[in-house]
RNA sequence: GGAGAGGUGGCAGAGUGGUCGAUUGCGGUAGACUCGAAAUCUAUUGUAGGGAAACCUACCGGGGGUUCGAAUCCCUCCCUCUCCGCCA
């Protein structure tokens, strides 16, 4: 949630950062609530006091053994003018939450205007994008191949964007997320296996609920959401509580399956890896000073790039526009890896800063210079999502012979192998 | 799943209907003493909302109720602990 005094103090700064993101706000609406809301404090608080005060007036004559009744029925004998002012406070206050809640970040200054995917910037380029051999195959031929995953039965189990890895699949997927998790901490990070259900408090941390739920996998008897992502509940480690300054930043790594309904989106991509209902990935998560955010927001991205380098994949840094980021971002970078038999880039990982957009609604706070409790900043970012890294390996890495050649930094997790083959 | 006991400020721990936002201890901060530190002493120390301010309001696990008045009584949900049952 935005800081909502901001529809007090400056509301055409938020229709215009909204409006950035094509996105017409009720800021009038919300100014108009802001002020009627603020006007029924004042009429129930000082009939509040009010009451206070001759309740206080009936515990002292009480004390004195004196006689309270008329005290008492005075009070009684009030209107409810208190009770509907009440009622209409709540009104308010339910109304205003709701659209904020719905309402999504604001873009950082930094953030390029744009409507689409088509206007996002490519910061960076790494890699060089050769043409595939003619004998290149696409990389459900090279898994099928290798026997390294069964769609079929998948979907014969669960249904359709459910795979099951197989003998050396399952072996490298295993190997990735070790590796993965293995280079995090050795930068820093804390691993951590967090619940892979949620409640609903930590869905609408994190943002994924109210606005998100008919993407989440429920389980209505518990009220319990399957994770989206690692995001939900390692972000949610920190609800409610404030952080030691000394102790920041926080950062950690995750390893979780990822369930999406992705309802609304059949057809695209539905073929193999692209677009699943089930995924693995690792998550890395990072609590910030408010100060010191964007700086970690670079050092996040990096982390993340680091890991496609080594695996040797080419790809590209974009910075989305202010059109293409999530709900919650206010700043966010993608980075894409080229599948070369595909052609097309993939998308392995996006890394955000939230700024104070998760913390506001989850109560994730530190303490500023003065030791004042300040909303801390939260940021994420994948690094990586397994399936289309498997995709821009299998289809990089085959060789003429149909065998895989595997990238030197995963043999470690593979007995040493060099070549996988049928 | 059954029986019982609990959830109070950063922590520990009082408080069973009337100046209780809450005794006290520890911790934190500032000061005194000291060359400095420790010890000791003194003061101070929750969060959020409204208000120009004075100040007011709310918060004792969450929600609801009783009452002029609730940390305290009632209902309900959640969580923790102990015992029993079941079980990877």
């Amino acid at each position: 949630m935005i800081n909502p005094r901001l529809v007090r103090e400056n509301p055409e700064l938020l229709r215009k950062a909204w409006l950035r993101r094509g996105l017409e706000a009720p800021v009038d609406r919300l100014v108009e609530l802001d002020e009627s809301r603020r006007s029924l404090i004042s009429v129930v608080e000082a009939a509040k006091a009010a009451k206070n005060a001759a309740s206080a007036e009936v515990g002292k004559l009480k004390r004195e053994g004196k006689d309270a009744s008329d005290a008492i029925a005075a009070i009684k004998s009030r209107g409810d003018e208190q009770v509907e002012a009440e009622s209409k406070l709540a009104a308010t206050e339910k109304e205003l939450e709701d659209i904020l809640m719905g309402l999504p970040n604001l873009p950082h200054d930094s953030v390029p205007d744009g409507r689409s995917s088509e206007d996002n910037v490519v910061a960076r380029n790494w890699g060089e994008i050769k043409e595939a051999p003619a004998w290149a195959k696409d990389h459900l031929q090279v898994g099928e191949a290798l026997k390294l995953f069964d769609f079929k039965r998948g979907a014969k189990i669960s249904g359709a964007g459910f795979p099951v890895y197989t003998g050396w699949g399952a072996r490298l997927e295993r190997a990735l997320v070790a590796w993965f998790l293995d280079e995090h901490r050795e930068a820093g990070f804390l691993e951590v296996q967090p619940p892979l259900m949620v409640n609903r408090a930590s869905m609408t941390g994190t943002g994924n609920l109210p606005k998100f739920a008919d993407q989440l996998y429920t389980c209505q008897e518990d009220d319990l959401y399957l994770i989206p992502t690692a995001e939900v509940p390692v972000t949610n480690l920190h609800a409610d509580e404030i952080l030691d300054p000394k102790e920041m930043p926080i950062k950690y790594c995750a390893y979780t399956p990822c369930f999406r309904r992705e309802a609304g989106s059949y057809g695209k991509d539905t073929k193999g890896f692209l677009r699943l209902h089930q995924f693995d990935k690792v998550e890395m998560v990072w609590f910030s000073a408010p100060e010191a955010s964007y700086d970690a927001h670079e050092v996040l991205t990096a982390q993340a790039e680091n890991l496609v380098k080594k695996l040797g994949l080419p790809y590209r840094t974009l910075l989305l526009c202010s059109g293409d980021m999530g709900f919650g971002a206010a700043k966010c970078y993608d980075i894409e890896v080229w599948a070369p038999v595909e052609k097309k880039w993939l998308e392995v990982s996006s890394c955000s800063n939230f700024e104070d957009f998760q913390a506001r609604r989850a109560g994730i706070r530190t303490r500023g210079a003065d030791g004042k409790p300040v909303l801390a900043h939260t940021l994420n970012g994948s690094g990586l999502a397994t399936p289309r890294i498997l995709v821009a390996l299998l289809e990089t890495y085959q060789q003429e012979d149909g065998s895989f050649k595997v990238p030197e930094v995963l043999r470690p997790y593979l007995g040493g192998v060099e070549f996988l083959r049928a």
